[in-house]
DNA sequence: GCGTCGATGGCA
DNA sequence: GCCATCGACGCG
């Protein structure tokens, strides 16, 4: 396994949605690594999309998302969960993919299906917003041979993005046993 | 299994 | 006044 460098975020939203799954997410704390295989993501096109945050514009909250590829977006939904992303696109474009669910390795028991809990239990922090996932802190490794069998569904709670509610651009592992039966429809 | 609802805080 | 959510509760 190769840990993934710029080359590999710096493609368009729907391609890295893809390309995300079945990667390790791995957050290392004080020397100890927390990994995790993804298995479900969403993309976020940009500022034409009325689904994602960047298409308030540029604005405190956004403004990662405007920057270079491969660094995290985290922001607070709902008061108490944290949504996990990362930057997609050439820097400008403010596109964006959100991270909802993984299943936890090395033995490690958690419960990963869903963009809060994955979050809470990966210890993700808005503390973290910007941080480069080109680093030794929170970054992905790359698994040769990887091939998983992919499913694309509309996202999840944008019913009111408008036209853009039915987009189809969430996408999971069809195999991963951490994406609930009752999130497969459609 | 389903529908409904409250928690909780940052943001525009 | 919204939310890129979750978990608890009440059904029958």
């Amino acid at each position: 396994m190769k840990k993934l460098g710029r080359a590999f975020f710096r493609h368009d939203a729907i391609s890295l949605a893809k390309d995300l799954i079945g990667t390790i997410l791995v957050h290392r704390i004080r020397g100890r690594d927390y990994r995790a295989r993804i298995v479900e993501s969403e993309a976020y096109l940009g500022p034409r999309d009325l689904a994602s945050h960047s298409s308030k514009g540029r604005t405190k909250r956004t403004e990662v998302m405007f920057g270079p590829a491969g660094h995290a977006y985290i922001y607070l939904i709902y008061g108490m969960y944290k949504m996990f992303n990362v930057v997609a696109g050439k820097t400008g474009e403010a596109q964006a993919v959100l991270i909802r669910a993984a299943e936890p390795l090395d033995g490690w028991k958690a419960d990963l299906s869903g963009p809060g809990k994955l979050t809470r239990a990966l210890l993700i922090t808005r503390s973290q917003n910007g941080l480069d996932l080109v680093g030794n802190k929170l970054f992905l490794l790359g698994v040769p041979g990887n091939r998983p069998r992919i499913k694309r569904t509309k996202r999840i709670g944008v019913e009111y993005a408008k036209e853009w509610k039915d987009a189809l651009l969430r996408f999971y592992d069809v195999d991963s046993p951490a994406v609930s039966q009752r999130d497969r429809k459609e």
